[in-house]
RNA sequence: UGGGCCGUCGCCAAGCGGUAAGGCCCCGGAUUUUGAUUCCGGUAUCCCCAGGUUCGAAUCCUGGCGGCCCAGCCA
């Protein structure tokens, strides 16, 4: 080991962590869990939780992350998300080993603890309907009034819970609440409900409960049950940290285990929305094709967009963990999907947009084979042959008849390098007389070129191209940012958002062609189309014979930089 | 004059009283059969502001200012 060799800092929940471990807290264990809600798909904002708590945990011998379903809402949760999420948690590279649990395993021990509450003086049930609730707890600034059931006597309240356990109640008759103070700055600790009647099939525990614990009730207890030492969230579920120990605090006598909660700031990424609510009204809404869209910064739409489990986990430790807003730029996550695939994608050639050109100086039956390295810089990746032929096609904006200053590719007269094969120079531009379109090229190529650069002259510019006969049609889907503003989020109102969808999000380019040994590859594959991008098979839209690329990033492009600034 | 939290480069983010790490973006330049990659070099005399403590402050104290979160029987 180098003593010269950086070491990252410790992010503040590390330190902590630490901290704890070297001072013998929790007998020097840790145990964190990553607790989703299963009423929709993962994002990349739970996969900065995801990274968190699965990292923090395998950072110590015996570290243990437990994925829990905080499935305390049968309403709004469903199987299918259950198992999108440990598709998703898994394909990030992550292993809960057994330990996966739901807070549903708890909710018999947590009536239990309910009953104690109650037992203890902690804990009512009232009679309060939502609106005289609303009406009781006051406001920001003024302290909330006492609820009149609040005194009833114990084995009142005892009662009443037991039989709205039993179903004899319909919904919102009753609600248990915690006894604890109405003058509370902090409004999460006004007598907060912990239970409510909800006459619902649930789906791990079907029709067993018709009463079902709240969020702040449950997931302290689930933390404590399953003796996690660090319960991380996000910074929202700051004021609700006193009501998690108040409650872990009276229960002191039951559980062994009082878990410390830390909270950190949420992610926020430029152009999307990453809340479960627009998410989902994004999908229903059609304005997007389902949860796994390549444009969702789902975990499954980043999959089908080609991005790689370790791109995103590199992503979210550059983000860093820390307290203040986590803004993050749209250019750092491209950024990261860059650095993975420069590494690892294969290089192909595919003319997204093709002008056809024929070379004068190449026979009509003529093919030669020519061999293309997969990779400039890693020969283990091999090579493929290549067929140099008469006719050929390149880019359309390869060739500019009156081209901008600095134009390094084809103008008439000039000379351009084809990638892997021979300097062309163009002789004649053909164009559609009626249009006045430029419909095909005539060029001579220089045979003395082919691994070599003339002697007398410089050709600067190099070009993609593919021998029109040995070429395959695929359609190319490129995308843009869903939103046309960088902070969709703040400007949402209501269920208004179509005014901030770009257009120009989805581009479908079906006249595109690859090599021919493209054709046939599994989804999901990635390929660098050299000069343009990162693309990969499309796993919903792509069969055999009839490929489907989606562009996952695009190359750094310095010159459309360059063009964009002087226009 | 409700409570909680946060303010270090355009965006993240180290820093924990000893004189501003790093990444992304951006700008130069070199190499290049991808205008890619790679490689060099540049970019905060200053840490929201104002006072104070100290030999010394982004770090401590006081007072301001700005931003975010909370009034679901959601999580």
């Amino acid at each position: 080991m180098s003593n010269n060799e950086e070491v990252a800092p410790l992010d503040f929940i590390r330190q902590i962590v630490a901290n704890d471990v070297s001072e013998g807290k929790h007998q020097g264990r840790v145990v964190t869990r990553f607790p989703p809600e299963p009423n929709g798909f993962l994002h990349i904002g739970h996969a900065k939780s995801i990274c968190l708590n699965f990292g923090v945990a395998s950072e110590y011998p015996g570290g243990q992350c437990n994925l829990r379903f905080d499935d305390t809402n049968p309403l709004k949760e469903e199987d299918l998300y259950i198992q999108s999420i440990r598709t998703d948690v898994k394909w990030l590279g992550f292993d809960w080993q057994e330990h996966m649990y739901y807070a549903s395993d708890y909710f018999e021990p947590l009536y239990k603890f309910a009953e104690r509450l109650i037992e203890d003086g902690h804990a009512f049930v009232c009679e309060l309907n939502v609106e005289q609730m609303r009406e009781y707890r006051g406001t920001l600034t003024e302290a909330g009034k006492e609820s009149p059931w609040r005194n009833r006597p114990m084995a009142e309240s005892l009662d009443l819970l037991r039989r709205m356990r039993a179903g004899e109640f319909p919904e919102g008759r009753y609600t248990l609440r915690a006894k604890i103070d109405m003058a509370s700055p902090n409004i999460n600790m006004r007598d907060p409900v912990i239970y409510r009647i909800l006459h619902a099939h649930h789906h791990q525990t079907a029709g067993q409960w018709c009463i079902y614990p709240t969020y702040d009730y449950a997931h302290c207890i689930s933390d404590a049950l399953e003796g996690i030492t660090h319960s991380l969230c996000t910074l929202e579920f700051e004021d609700h940290r006193p009501l998690y120990d108040w409650i872990l605090d009276r229960l002191s006598g039951v559980l062994s285990c009082h878990p410390q909660q830390i909270e950190f700031s949420r992610l926020v990424l430029e152009y999307t929305v990453v809340s479960k609510r627009k998410l989902n009204a994004l999908v229903r809404s059609g304005a997007v094709d389902g949860w796994d869209d390549p444009r969702m910064p789902t975990i499954s739409g980043l999959r089908r967009r080609g991005y790689t489990p370790s791109a995103i986990r590199e992503f979210c430790r550059r983000i860093g963990i820390s307290k203040t807003p986590n803004n993050v730029e749209l250019s750092l996550l491209e950024s990261c999907i860059r650095d993975d695939l420069e590494q690892h994608a294969p290089r192909a050639m595919a003319v997204l947009n093709p002008l056809k050109v024929v070379i004068t100086t190449v026979a009509e039956e003529h093919c030669a084979e020519l061999s293309a390295a997969n990779h400039p810089q890693n020969p283990a990746l091999g090579s493929r042959k290549l067929y140099w032929m008469r006719e050929i096609i390149i880019e359309r904006e390869d060739f500019a008849e009156n081209p901008p200053k600095q134009f390094k590719r084809l103008v008439p007269g000039g000379e351009v390098r084809l990638r892997h094969a021979y300097v062309i120079r163009c002789d004649e531009v053909i164009k559609d007389p009626a249009s006045g379109e430029v419909v095909e090229l005539r060029c001579s190529h220089d045979p003395a070129t082919l691994h070599a650069n003339p002697s007398d002259r410089k050709v600067k510019g190099v070009i993609h191209w593919l021998p029109l006969a040995r070429s395959c049609p695929a359609e190319i889907r490129s995308y843009e940012t869903l939103f046309n503003t960088a902070n969709p989020d703040e400007e949402w109102q209501g269920d208004d958002f179509t005014r901030l969808l770009n257009p120009n999000s989805l581009q479908i380019l079906s006249a595109s062609r690859i090599e021919e040994g493209l054709q046939n590859l599994p989804p999901g594959t990635i390929y660098q189309f050299e000069r343009q991008g990162y693309f990969c098979v499309d796993s919903k839209y792509s069969s055999p014979g009839k490929p489907v690329f989606n562009r996952t990033v695009g190359l750094r492009d310095s010159w459309g930089k360059q063009q964009n600034k002087e226009s």
